[in-house]
DNA sequence: ACCTATTTATAATA
DNA sequence: TTATTATAAATAGGT
């Protein structure tokens, strides 16, 4: 949330994700300590680093205490709950906390659904649901994919057509370098001057380096998804 | 954190208490998926209610594993204080979560293939083997990226130098031209049948399609969807 | 629930 | 880690 904004995705730079979790961790456990105290909720949290450094937050008691009552609350019967936030028992409610880890499909979801969505799903509308949610978060990464594939292949062309050029204008570099060496011939009787073979290689050089270069190592991999 | 700061103190309204409480639940346990995805931590969240209502959040596998792994890992190092102390994973600790994960590969591919009056897997274990499966595929999306960025960057230096060399070249062919200019003037005066002025035109062309973008379709690339 | 003016959180950087 | 600072997010107060 700064200096640009950050995808939902693992950070690749290993200094940066520390940097990251560092940060990110204390901002989470700051959020825990204050939805506790502003309302009176209980909240105990547990994180493991990649590494498996353990942090750890009880805002109430111990957190032996909140596990255990974490073990009685998780196994009793449920309540279909008011509106969204996860509880546990049914196949519906945990599919609702699915939806819910979603939130910028949510507003789709309801405006095809309809907001009956939370109180009377079926298993069948339950089902749709989940294939949509697939085909939606399917099509906004396609999206994405397709938009550097087109650079890609835009990149691609404007190279085969500055080969392509390259090639012609060596071509006429050569034809031209006859002519010069026909005229050249007449010149030199004149003044013998210059001599036309320098001039050769001094043009040839750009294009033997380009010809070097051209491995175009581009993984030749299909992407798919 | 909107339209007036607020207290770190119990919000005395109980309307506006349950509104904060949904909210800043929601914000919660969004920041906690984040941390998970951004840098590979694993979460567990138990958020009790001032009602008693239990909310929960397991970003891998279930809250059960982090349970266990969390007694583990907070007996074994030195000092229980309140909250936030790190210890270190152990290869015993190492092997039991990787254990975990394979386990519950394994029984979701029996669960899939398989029988599945046979295997039973209970919701909780759904959710996590689908948890799982999304973590992985961020991170195979994410490789892919970075290997078509690193594309677009090759491509990118290889126009650049593309066309740095065709502007050498048209260099070269402009002083060419004039030099043979001076050669077929002679040359004109034996036979008459040349004229440098097609010629160049000729040579300019290429160039001038070459800035133009796009067209060419080529890409042997095989990229799918 | 939805809408913004503000407050916070935080990504990039040193 | 910590400090800084430009920006992205979260969210308090209303509707």
């Amino acid at each position: 949330m700064a200096r640009g904004k950050v995808q939902l995705r693992r950070i690749e730079n290993p200094v940066h994700r520390q940097v990251t979790f560092c940060k990110r961790r204390a901002g989470l456990l700051k959020k825990a300590r204050e939805l506790s105290v502003l309302c009176d909720a209980h909240i105990g949290i547990i994180i493991f680093s990649a590494h498996g450094k353990l942090y750890d937050l009880a805002t109430t008691g111990t957190m032996e205490e909140l596990i255990e009552r974490y073990k009685t609350a998780s196994g009793e019967a449920a309540l279909p709950g008011d509106g969204g936030s996860g509880h546990r028992m049914d196949p519906k409610q945990e599919t609702m906390v699915l939806q819910q880890e979603i939130n910028l499909l949510q507003k789709g979801l309801r405006y095809i659904y309809g907001n009956r969505a939370n109180e009377h799903m079926t298993v069948e509308e339950l089902n749709a649901l989940e294939r949509y949610l697939e085909i939606w978060m399917y099509n906004i990464r396609s999206a994405k994919m397709q938009i550097m594939i087109q650079e890609i292949q835009a990149l691609k062309s404007k190279e085969g057509m500055l080969k392509a050029a390259n090639e012609i204008l060596q071509e006429k570099i050569v034809e031209q370098s006859g002519l010069l060496d026909v005229g050249m011939t007449v010149a030199d009787q004149q003044n013998g001057h210059f001599s036309t073979v320098p001039l050769i290689e001094e043009i040839t050089n750009p294009l033997t380096i380009l010809s070097g270069y051209s491995n175009c190592r581009g993984s030749e991999m299909g992407y798919s998804f």
